[in-house]
DNA sequence: GCGCAATGTCGCCGTACGACGACATTGCAT
DNA sequence: ATGCAATGTCGTCGTACGGCGACATTGCGC
């Protein structure tokens, strides 16, 4: 999933958490923050500790990666969520 | 390049910099941020606030992208920063 | 040796962050 | 309707951020 804005983040944080079953209070536990920050992080609130967003990033279950932008991207089919988080929700999606 | 820290961030940053020939003051001005606080990012400061490195990334020419982390990752062989930017500091590298 | 550009650092100021605790609202099961 | 868990919001406090301007250092060419 491409990231450009924090909204984008939490979106992503949002989905992987609530795909695991975790609520907001037993993430933030997990990466070390107040479960009134994460609120904001899902919200997408601009102004938040990178260092902080990345803890939750991986508490989450999340990983980041960067590169060079390509040079010019048309629309690039991405899979759905669901499809992302198919080996979390349920191992056996098929039938 | 996987991100876990600020520090990889930094590194990136200060990579896609460089390997375009662009000055701190100069990339600073682009993505609308002072020259100070691009310092503080390439020395991966902790406590940035994270829609500014966002833009930052993409002023530098890089994309971001998360998604759910493998189930287990042994050693991923990355391409080297050298060849992920060949397409900016020289077109034709073959040969 | 000298000048220039680039980088890294410092102190100051206005501002918002991040944590905490309490509350209102929402959604779901019974 | 009731009870409970989860979520979103508010006010307060301590703290560091982010921008600015100036300076020291470094690296390069001549």
């Amino acid at each position: 999933m491409q990231v450009h804005t924090v909204r984008d983040l939490g979106a992503a944080v949002r989905e992987a958490r609530s795909h695991q079953g975790l609520t907001q209070a037993e993430l933030a536990r997990r990466a070390g923050v107040s479960r009134d920050w994460l609120v904001r992080l899902e919200q997408g609130h601009p102004r938040l500790e990178v260092q902080l967003v990345l803890d939750v990033l991986a508490a989450a279950g999340l990983a980041l990666a960067t590169g060079p932008q390509p040079p010019e991207t048309a629309d690039q089919t991405e899979a759905t969520w669901d499809e992302l988080f198919s080996h979390l929700t349920g191992e056996s999606d098929n039938g």
